[in-house]
DNA sequence: GGGATCATGTAACAGGTTACATGATTCA
DNA sequence: TGAATCATGTAACCTGTTACATGATCCC
């Protein structure tokens, strides 16, 4: 489970808990859209929607029901499971591995700690930071060890890539901290 | 053709390039592996290393012929086209569209346009800065106009994640700037 | 009557990941 | 004798994108 833990499907959970437990797919879809606040970090296709509803209900995080709505269309109602409640706030709690995982599953965790718990906001921030200034220290001690040894062919580029990999993380870092106060 | 551009097809064009235009898979999977300037950025396995490499004969871009090794299993040797060369060149020559894409594709596009000639390198990273540079202030305008709007909900999110965006854009100009004295 | 909305999907395709298959040869 | 190297791939699986299919109802 190390790479991508999928954000989409966490949303999913996180959107369903934060309604009461239970909803249906294109009443979820309009969260994906634009304008919406999610829908400005993960975008979500009604096709893709649905297809991660069936999964999740697979793994036993959603159960579901048909409610008939006599004119309209019948409606397939999910309801998340207390498996699917412990695995939301277990992913809630773990911070991501990579700077690069910051610009869209950290920022859909910290959606979702905000609007359940302040302090459950501050902590992640908290343990993302740290996540992060380790990253860093590893980065510049790469970097450090590349400019000791003697000069190859491809020392140049190399150094390159650290060193945007260390701006990154450090931008990253500054983000979270006024991210902490706000 | 907007959105991936595929970095790792474009990256065994440049490799076959720079190596007299002709080359096997064998050859081509040692410079994606650990330890490797390029395999720093990009990792490429030998499954999908054969599978790029039918793609791009496909296309066009490559021509292949067999040669025989004697003892050693023979070889699938694969030339450079005129028409891949040509698509490498307008490759070289387009700066990346996100800044998320700046991690991978553009450092590949850096890697081969400093090894084909340092004014192709200059060149490219003005233009990218130019794109991060606009990038930049649409996300301050953005900003701007979220301000100016009476406080909604969901509004201090939006805001973090255009300020995320907008430091992490920051941290690649300033990285550019010195790429391009190096 | 015609378009937007409600509601749920399928199909085709593109791309990536992991693991395995094959079989000879060179080297310790 | 056994491991690493040379050399090329296949198979299974997962994620994601785009487009389309279906059919009713509400509103103008």
């Amino acid at each position: 489970m190390t790479p991508p833990e999928m954000p989409a499907e966490h949303a999913i959970l996180g959107l369903l808990s934060l309604d009461d437990g239970a909803g249906h797919g294109y009443d979820l879809a309009r969260h994906f859209g634009e304008g919406q606040p999610l829908g400005g970090v993960l975008r979500l296709e009604p096709g893709m929607l649905y297809h991660h509803l069936k999964k999740l209900e697979r793994a036993g995080w959603l159960t579901s029901t048909v409610e008939p709505q006599g004119s309209r269309p019948p409606r397939q109602v999910y309801r998340i499971t207390d498996a699917g409640r412990g695995e939301l706030s277990r992913w809630l709690r773990e911070p991501v591995a990579h700077t690069r995982e910051i610009r869209l599953e950290f920022l859909v965790k910290l959606y979702f700690a905000r609007r359940f718990d302040p302090a459950l906001a501050a902590r992640l921030i908290a343990e993302q930071r740290e996540t992060c200034e380790r990253l860093k220290q590893s980065l510049a001690s790469q970097l450090a060890s590349l400019d000791a040894a003697e000069p190859e062919d491809g020392q140049t580029f190399s150094r390159l890539v650290l060193e945007l990999r260390l701006a990154q993380t450090r931008a990253a870092i500054e983000w979270l901290d006024r991210a902490a106060s706000s």
